[in-house]
DNA sequence: CGTTTTTGACCGGCGC
DNA sequence: GCGCCGGTCAAAAACG
């Protein structure tokens, strides 16, 4: 019954755990301005500030916004008279209240490149020290954060289906928001993926999703068909990212919004923005609303292919 | 009956 | 050193 669908996704947005910013090998970062002084603020009031999207809102379906983008006409396009709620957001990276096109944020978060070594060993940690992280005082090295992002988007659903299982295990209040703020973790047991989700305080309507870390497995709906084993070697491969992809399951029995499907995954950290921006252009295409009443909204006929393998582009 | 959600407690990091 | 805060754990409850 509630099930609510419609979602779009407004934007994208990144932060750097912390002060790790210093490592730019992300081009994104040089885009987004998360800044330390972001970064404090971002700490201090949590990522809807930064998201403090106002109206993002605009196109039908759903539109993603990478702040990754470094493409000019992108940021050209979108001009945002809108005043900031607060400044923090970095005055190129925000939305367009103007063109109906993108809007929003992002960044990336630079982990990846030292965590990235890692991170892989950490996973295989992870996976045996589970439950004991409480418990055992860590040796000392404190925890490593993974790469984030946030996507920004209008959805009256909090938990956005992603192609993706979780499984909430925490919810906090937010400090500066009447929404609390869920926490999300991939139940694939090898998988320490986690999100956490929480909803705007400027618009309520907007629901932030911040992804943290890499899946190391593809999405289990997506694997019903192709990908049965003929990829997914590299952990790194889009689908391995925690990244949104809606995914049309063919069961649908869960909450399965629009029909569109996004497979956006697109933020491989070492690797070019511009596939990643590409998808995401992709997406916004693919999520208009054409003409044609089907549910292959998907069919990624672009970019996405450069990113996702055939398999992943799966065919209905 | 197995899985997921709820929720209060706990822990570590950080600022003062 | 203390308190605040974000994030996580884990037992119990809720669900399917």
């Amino acid at each position: 019954m509630e099930r609510k669908e419609g979602i779009k996704i407004e934007g994208v947005l990144g932060n750097s755990s912390y002060s790790e910013y210093t490592a730019n090998n992300f081009p994104l970062q040089s885009m987004f301005d998360l800044s330390s002084s972001e970064d404090e603020k971002i700490r201090s009031l949590g990522f809807m500030d930064l998201l403090s999207v106002q109206d993002l809102i605009g196109p039908p379906f759903l539109e993603i916004m990478m702040a990754a983008q470094q493409v000019p006409s992108l940021n050209a396009t979108q001009v945002s008279p809108t005043p900031p709620s607060k400044k923090i957001e970095s005055p190129e990276v925000i939305n367009q209240p103007a063109t109906p096109n993108f809007s929003s944020i992002s960044s990336v978060s630079s982990e990846a490149l030292n965590d990235e070594a890692v991170k892989v060993d950490d996973q295989e940690e992870n996976q045996q020290k589970t439950k004991k992280q409480l418990k055992p005082k860590k040796t000392n090295q404190k925890r490593q954060r993974e790469p984030r992002f946030a996507f920004m988007t209008k959805s009256e659903v909090d938990h956005l289906e992603d192609g993706y299982r979780w499984r909430k295990y925490g919810q906090k209040a937010v400090k500066n928001s009447p929404f609390p703020r869920s926490y999300y973790r991939c139940t694939t047991s090898s998988c320490n993926v986690k999100k956490r989700v929480e909803r705007s305080f400027s618009d309520p309507s907007i629901v932030v999703t911040t992804y943290e870390g890499q899946h190391t497995h593809p999405s289990p709906i997506m694997s019903r068909s192709s990908l049965g084993g003929s990829h997914l070697g590299s952990p790194l491969s889009a689908a391995a990212f925690g990244m949104p992809m809606q995914i049309t399951p063919p069961n649908s029995q869960h909450q399965h919004q629009q029909p569109f499907t996004n497979s956006l995954s697109p933020f491989n950290f070492g690797h070019d923005i511009g596939s990643i921006n590409a998808s995401f252009l992709h997406e916004k295409r693919i999520c208009t609303p054409g003409p044609g009443p089907g549910p292959s909204l998907i069919k990624d006929h672009g970019l996405l292919q450069d990113i996702l393998p055939s398999h992943m582009l799966k065919e209905e």
